[in-house]
DNA sequence: CAAACAGGTCACCAGGTCAA
DNA sequence: TTGACCTGGTGACCTGTTTG
């Protein structure tokens, strides 16, 4: 099968992992069904679409959380799963626990299908299930029943928030550092006073960079000579045990996400390197010909066409919605799978609970993708991705398109370099969830979380800008998040749109347009906003072809597409007087044509 | 000190007791102590040897390369033993525990005898070291002893494939990796961004040529400052770690071994060109009167000679039991010589492990250099060796020659051509190990290569004799491998018996010949098989004269001499039926006169 | 006893050094 | 600048001792 040979190119980091057989063997129904069904997928979009009706039931018979997908779409997760079973290790952790959020925060977007649970199950699968709370350190079957037992309690060192060993010098610690506080005490030792300000946090990675730090930790916590207890503790310390384990846990992992972020040199480098790494595994993912077979086309025609179905692909679980060339799901995989790993290149995001992850990876993905595209430059240094308004031929696409097109040449005027791109991009995909309303989903400690990392690399990226025209720099950054995130619904909607369009045989794109854009309040508020001066306009907003209302008023507390896009698209003259009347450019084309 | 690290894997327990701990007081100058015993281990051999700690320096002057230059007796046992931890990549284990098995297999073999040493000895010296285990990739310029020590850890540096020091910074790296990362890190180094596309290969030889990419790679394994492990290795990491090396290493042979036997045209034209300098060899070997040092007798006595002695010098390690020519067995190192190098023209071959090729040449040399001489034909396309059942003047050699008469009848009954006849060979000897009791001894990764190899040759075989009585050939010549698997056993046996008659004068040779067949329980079986009708002839085994016993039921689950050789041996007319009574012809003089 | 911990042990590694 | 070697640790196990 095709499929797992594909899954096993993509996943080379997966390979030598044993066979998840006790996987298997919970859902077998599940998967053979599923199994059974895959060779389907390989049908075109009418012929899956005949046999709609019967397999309907089947699918949301045979796993619930998909039970509002189409046919077609249960077909593409069975590849997955077929291909996850077969090849991942994280097939355990995603599929052990129900599924993370599957619908309720696209049942809460108020702009995501119910289908985009490809992209959920690629990422749960893809996203590495190595996360803070699950013990990764005990898996085996260790046959020692005393060091499993204690270990098991899930203990943590009050120094280093490490595996506890035991109840050391008086508190909890672990090997490490009760040997570290025993030979401190032994020798009497005087370590070098700690170089930064004597407060360096310590946890398991950085707990042998600062002596100095380590040792005064030890103390501060209780260690002591005095304190040793002998013999076997009665049970009645159980319940202070798990209050310790608990504070000590989210304690340790904003300490560990301090850490990881400490180094702000290493934040960016590291950034730029997976972005440089990302960029690299996408020109080859584009060259190979998953993402389209037809082999005449230019490396810029692959692109556009990448983009063009991205959502339809990944959240459709179909082909495109055009006949020339179906694309299967399963292709854009690999894709996937490189944003993924660019994602595990941001430092302090891999703290983050896998389920959290997979939601920023999710509400970004479009844009990370878009912005690694349109920032790649071939070895002469000129972009590979050109933009041109007027190639895609349907009317349908042309708004998506042009929207794309008018951001391209925004941000390719900011002029970035690869750091500052790379920052930018880890910025979005980290601040993906400011544009969702479910944002209040997110627990506190996470939320936290997110929030140092988000302030961490803003900082980063604020850094790199300093200059002359810094602030109008961060000023446009800033906007860019904007237009991104709308670009992003922008672009699921139309595709949806586009999809429906297939299947219904008509084309009403132009007379629809009212209705896609009336279930996005907040695009539709920016598209009202010229029109609050104009309300007799309101119904002209259909007519796309001639629109160029005066964008007046301040901007929202809340930019979007059309507040932003009314800048010029060249660096800012005048950045204190954004209110400028612009044409609002929602259709491009005409502006393109005037300009 | 790569040395004392090695010898402290290899001998944990002397470790423990060498080290004088006890005396000193605390850690600091414990460890001085220790490492300036270290310090020591950096001096040559001759000057370590000296000092206070000298077994290390001592045990690494015994290094097995050398140790196994001088095939001596004396160094027999000191060699094997190197040999198995040079071969082993799980020798950490295998000294942890107490040693597996020496010589297993020798002495499992019920047919060995305790003195096959020469054998053994030879074959060892002849074969070629070189496994697949040892690097073949640093054969430049390296002449210290510590990288090739190391080397047998298995490990190699993940960013450039040189031998890995350890585990630096998360990754296994080489000591020059890691220091370059080390100054990557300290010093917030930026490096040139590389010239040609940012995809140099890094490897030794050239990883100086760019750091750039050298940085990059080194992230891009896994490098980092957070990934840092200090400390003693755990357990389990430590056997995931070996096994994970052994799989790797198992899954790399397994894919020279494929590569190697791809092409089925070039595996069959070696061998037959391997057979045919085998041959070349065979007959200057004979003409050169090393086997034979009477000049007067023929060619074909000189072979007969040389099989009849064969078992009997190689194994009894002296002359034969005749006086008139007492031969040495190093007369015979040229033979086992030719065997080795024919060996060696089975592609595949030699990527299995020198232990593993000992082994089964041990087991096979016999039938080889049989088969290699009754093949052998004049420049005029006669045969070189012909059987005369008559000729052999005792008793006791009457019952192994008449079986080899009957073999080469029936061998050459199959007519088959020079290709076939190496490839059988060659089969012949990857197979020996089949029918020897030692064959759970192998390990798995070995038994998976020899079995690939054997599957190829057989292949070839087959595809040798597609035509019209295809499947006949195919049994025939399965036929011929259980006869001469049988073959060996009983002319070893034969021979040991000889030996001891001249050792004690007497020739009792018909009246033991029961007693020797006792001892082989897998032939015993077969020759008792056709008295179990009639139990009274029992002791008319030893009338080999005249037994013809009239063959019955059904053939063996492991067929034998008794049920092979009772088969016409011509082509088989009818294969369905092999039950067909046969009289039994362990000796063919009478069958041979009948028909 | 068995559990549990202090102390010891020694297989390991980061960082420094210095000749090439 | 590189990397083989050295120094100064580090921490996973082990051993001996102290308690319920
Ligand atoms: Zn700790
Ligand atoms: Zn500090
Ligand atoms: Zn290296
Ligand atoms: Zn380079």
């Amino acid at each position: 099968m095709d499929t797992i040979a594909l899954m096993q190119q993509l996943l080379p980091h997966l390979q030598n992992q044993r066979l998840p057989t006790a996987a298997v063997a919970e859902t077998p129904s599940n998967l053979m069904a599923f199994v059974s069904g895959t060779g389907e997928a390989a049908l075109p979009p009418e012929a899956a679409s005949t046999s709609a009706t019967p397999s309907a039931p089947v699918a949301s018979s045979t796993n619930p959380n998909f039970a509002n997908a189409n046919p077609t779409f249960a077909n593409y997760m069975a590849a997955v799963q077929a291909a996850a079973v077969l090849q991942s290790d994280a097939f355990h952790s995603a599929f052990r626990t129900p599924f993370p959020q599957s619908s309720p925060s696209s049942s809460q977007n108020s702009s995501a299908t119910s289908s985009d649970s490809f992209l959920t199950l690629a990422l749960s699968t893809l996203v590495s299930p190595g996360d803070s709370s699950p013990e990764n350190s005990r898996d085996d079957s260790n046959s020692r029943s005393t060091s499993s037992e204690s270990t098991r309690t899930g203990l943590l060192c009050q120094v280093c928030s490490d595996t506890a060993s035991g109840f050391h010098y008086g508190v909890f610690a672990c090997e490490g550092c009760k040997g570290f506080f025993r030979r401190s005490i032994q020798q009497k030792i005087n370590y070098r006073p700690c170089s930064k300000s004597q407060q360096c946090a310590i946890v398991r990675n950085n707990r042998n960079r600062c002596q100095y730090c380590r040792l005064k930790k030890c103390i501060s916590v209780g260690m002591s000579r005095d304190a040793v207890r002998f013999g076997r503790v009665p049970k009645r310390e159980k319940v202070k045990m798990v209050e310790e384990m608990q504070k000590a846990t989210a304690r340790s992992l904003m300490d560990s996400m301090m850490v990881e972020l400490e180094d702000e040199q290493a934040l960016s480098t590291a950034v730029d390197w997976g972005f440089q790494e990302f960029g690299e595994t996408l020109k080859t993912e584009i060259n190979s010909g998953n993402v389209s077979k037809k082999c005449g086309i230019s490396v810029n025609e692959k692109m556009e066409f990448l983009l063009k179905n991205f959502s339809a692909v990944v959240n459709g679980g179909h082909g495109t919605f055009t006949k020339e060339c179906p694309v299967k799901s399963v292709a854009y995989l690999g894709l996937i799978k490189a944003v993924v790993t660019f994602s595990e290149s941001v430092r302090g995001f891999m703290l983050l609970f896998q389920k959290d992850r997979v939601r920023l990876l999710k509400n970004s993905i479009f844009q990370v993708l878009l912005l690694r595209l349109i920032s790649l430059k071939s070895d002469s240094g000129e972009y590979l991705f050109n933009t041109n308004i007027q190639r895609f031929p349907d009317t349908g696409a042309k708004l998506n398109s042009s929207l794309v097109a008018e951001f391209v040449e925004r941000f390719r005027s900011l002029k970035l370099d690869s750091r500052q791109t790379a920052l930018f991009t880890a910025l979005v995909m980290c601040q993906s969830e400011i544009n969702c309303n479910s944002a209040a989903s997110f627990e506190l400690s996470q939320a936290n979380l997110v929030k140092v990392l988000q302030d961490k690399l803003w900082m980063a990226l604020q850094k790199t800008v300093i200059g002359a025209n810094a602030i109008d720099m961060t000023i446009l950054i800033q906007n860019l998040f904007s237009i991104l995130g709308d670009l992003k619904k922008l672009h699921e909607l139309h595709e949806q749109r586009l999809k429906e369009v297939a299947f219904n045989g008509q084309l009403p794109v132009i007379a629809k347009k009212e209705t896609v854009i009336e279930g996005m309040p907040a695009l539709r508020r920016a598209l009202e906003s010229p029109i609050v001066k104009a309300p007799s306009s309101t119904s002209s907003i259909g007519k796309i072809e001639n629109p160029s209302p005066p964008k007046q008023s301040v901007r929202d507390r809340h930019p979007t597409v059309s507040s932003l896009l009314s800048a010029k698209p060249v660096v800012v003259q005048n950045p204190s007087s954004p209110e400028d009347e612009q044409p609002l450019n929602l259709c491009v084309k005409d502006k393109v044509s005037s300009s």
